[in-house]
DNA sequence: GGGTATTATGAGCTTTTGCTCAGGTTGAGC
DNA sequence: GCTCAACCTGAGCAAAAGCTCATAATACCC
């Protein structure tokens, strides 16, 4: 439970064999942590979560937290990647890159959030860092859209745009259902979003 | 660490010397909670946090969770009672009135997002529950609140509005410093709020 | 001041949790 | 089929956390 462990690396997996209990131990971590939080996320718990041992858990991640950093920076690396992926074409009206770019991340992991939530309390402060950081720069990226469409904006201070933005999106992904997006919640969002940058 | 315990209930304070203990010990819970996180905020830190003894919090409190239970309670109601003071005045225009409520919920408790943060990971399902059905209640008032101004309104589905102001709100509100709000945070959340609702 | 109900103490008991390690199993390469 | 490195097991240890209870201190009422 210190922050600091004795034993810093473990054995890296050699066989594919290895390699898909390592995913193993990280589909059952993200699902304890989803059922029961992370004080009641407990390694035996989730070694019986993935069918498997305890020592086993302990041959390829140092400590319980190391579990959690996997997993974070796993959702992170795939947050990046979605964005990247809904590439900020200039030449599109602000208002349908939005709509492109907010179906496709919400499309993407609809679980993502409630993982998300949970892991945001894993009381680490390296962690907790790499999350702002994240945040940050998912901020910066949309700093870079809103600078693409300059033109199109009725606002200058481009910053506390794009941070109204992003903090604002991921309040709304925080709370909303899969049912929401269905019936027209990615629209809404577009237009408030759209109603805010531009005039009309 | 139960869900249910044994010893359901508890003594009741009598005096006045055991009204500020509880007290003391639920800010000292606080405190705890907000430097330490929930998995680490146990009872023997938030004992000395209080300067008591740790049997003394099990004479209030049947256990660890009820402490935090009491905290969050504490501060549901505080939200409430803030959005009742901020009187929805229909006569006033929607633009000034959100921004007056935004102004006053902020001043009020610039530590609230912090507390009510690290509040919610508390691993207990009634504890959760409390929470959203305060998010709940929120996202009702503001539907009354929405009514009352209709006739400014551009839009019908006051439900769904409703539910992406909360949202939006909630997640600005988790994310901004206090900074953010002295330099016309504020002014840029009304914004962004009116602008959504209204036909500029 | 004496009596009693209320409040506070904290050493330590019980349970839980993170983690180890001595040994067993598997399978790729020969 | 043999070998050996890679992989896996799970009883159990040490530390930590939740909580109790016998005892002490305090405040209130007469």
């Amino acid at each position: 439970m210190a922050e600091t462990r004795r034993t810093p690396t473990r054995r890296r997996a050699k066989q594919s064999r290895a390699r898909e209990t390592i995913s193993v131990i990280r589909e059952a971590a993200a699902q304890v942590l989803l059922r029961h939080g992370y004080a009641r996320a407990t390694t035996n718990r989730i070694a019986d979560a993935a069918g498997v041992s305890v020592g086993t858990i302990y041959q390829y991640f140092p400590g319980k937290d190391a579990i959690f950093d996997a997993l974070i920076r796993g959702e992170i690396a795939g947050l990046k990647q979605r964005l990247a992926d809904a590439a900020p074409d200039p030449t599109m009206p602000l208002g349908d890159s939005l709509r492109n770019l907010l179906a496709s991340i919400i499309r993407a992991r609809p679980e993502a959030p409630a993982l998300y939530r949970a892991l945001e309390h894993v009381p680490n402060a390296l962690f907790r860092r790499r999350v702002s950081d994240a945040r940050e720069a998912v901020i910066h990226w949309t700093r870079e859209f809103l600078a693409a469409h300059r033109k199109e904006l009725r606002l200058c201070d481009l910053d506390t745009a794009a941070f109204v933005l992003v903090a604002a999106a991921e309040g709304i992904a925080m709370n909303a259902s899969a049912e929401f997006y269905l019936r027209r919640g990615a629209d809404e969002v577009a237009t408030l979003f759209t109603r805010y940058l531009t005039d009309h």
